[in-house]
DNA sequence: GGAATAGTGTCTTTCAGACACTATCTG
DNA sequence: CAGATAGTGTCTGAAAGACACTATTCC
């Protein structure tokens, strides 16, 4: 903020916040991204809305995901800044500046949501044929792009295990690898990711032994929490 | 940007961008900040500036700091959106928030600069009693930190030595080295240096000879540019 | 020669990646 | 038992980090 200058007469650009909600469907172990639903065919959009007086950003997305697409944040989930899409003529309605965050939840979280969830392409864009309104399919990459960041193998030593938290505790090491493998794409090898991932985790007990799933067939899985610090 | 509602008169916040230019001094291998030349004691602060009419972010960060240090932005450098500041009450004269960014600039571009150079202490953050006004020693911390990770070991061998370009072509190893010793606040290892970054660069030939640069005592250094691509 | 800077040979440790194996459950 | 899922033992290769060495200049 500039220090010197008196607030001067400036006109002053509306300002909106646009949100990329991402989450992995659990049944499909699929990224996807939550739009707005809407029944305009030219184009769907994400959910997005004008800073209010004296709003602050986060509070004006929080506001947008209950408006637009019904659902609360829950507590400790914060948006992430991704860029500012901020071309003068961008919007014909006038001067508009948007803030474009992106924001990680657990499927519980979204499956009640007005909206459509479009599972994300392996290339982190959106699949053919769905296309965004605006600038809005380049927030979606971005989101995705900087979601993978956060879940890449080298960040697994650094960075404590599922960053976003879309996998809820209790967990096993395969829904652990499932939501993984979702952010990035790609399949993982079991046995390294295990051991990568242990010294992150503690092992819940059941007396004397591992709390475990049983779950369908196989041998049941041990479960985990996220380790504390 | 919303799409359903049309423009509806909502108050506007001042939009202002803060910029942390960040350099290093080659005498003394050190990451610096630039701060604005301001006589109030009570703080120092940023060069920044208020959003002007139709006016995108970058632009604004250009023109604040041709305006509150004097330097022109050499073609090519982007400033990298940091965070926004969006307190309600952060500043009393009106509702403001401000995109604080940071942009390094080699120090030949910043030199003639009407701020001063502040070292960045090891930690990341401004030297003890050093303090500027509003936000704006969280901006040089997060501004260190962005960069921190861009100059990190792990990335030397999926990016190229250098990314923000603070070293002009040609460039010795030693260069190299002093530039990331600089950002890093910690001495690196010349042998290992040398042997992760040789793989991006390209030796300039004089004639037969690979092209040295001889100053002072010592061994010649060879000369280096940046691998294309 | 001595001091100073540039650059290399090579060893150890760490760890990602891969293969093959063992373990425990359901039907 | 077969089939399915969970989990481990161990090798290989890449590369980070450290030590000791050689190379070339100025004085």
């Amino acid at each position: 903020m500039p220090a010197s200058s008196s607030l001067a007469r400036h006109p002053r650009p509306n300002v909106a916040v646009d949100v990329a909600v991402l989450t992995i469907d659990p049944a499909e172990r699929r990224l996807c991204v939550l739009v707005q639903r809407r029944d305009d065919p030219a184009g769907q959009a994400l959910p997005g809305r004008f800073l209010r007086e004296r709003q602050t950003v986060s509070d004006a997305v929080e506001k947008a995901l209950e408006l637009k697409v019904g659902i609360p944040v829950p507590a400790g989930r914060e948006p992430h800044l991704l860029r500012i899409f901020d071309h003068p003529r961008r919007d014909d309605r006038g001067w508009t500046i948007s803030a474009a965050h992106s924001l990680s939840l657990p499927f519980a979280a979204v499956s009640g949501a007005a909206g459509r969830l479009v599972p994300i392409a392996p290339d982190g864009r959106l699949p053919e044929g769905e296309h965004l309104q605006f600038d809005h399919d380049d927030i979606v990459a971005a989101a995705v792009a900087h979601l993978r960041q956060r879940y890449d193998v080298r960040e697994l030593f650094t960075a404590a295990p599922d960053p976003d938290r879309f996998v809820a505790e209790p967990f096993t090491l395969s829904d652990l690898r499932h939501a993984h493998e979702a952010v990035l794409g790609e399949r993982l090898q079991k046995d390294n990711f295990n051991r990568r991932v242990t010294d992150r985790l503690v092992a819940l007990r059941d007396g004397d032994e591992p709390a475990r799933r049983r779950e369908g067939r196989g041998r049941p899985a041990t479960l985990y929490r996220h380790a504390p610090g």
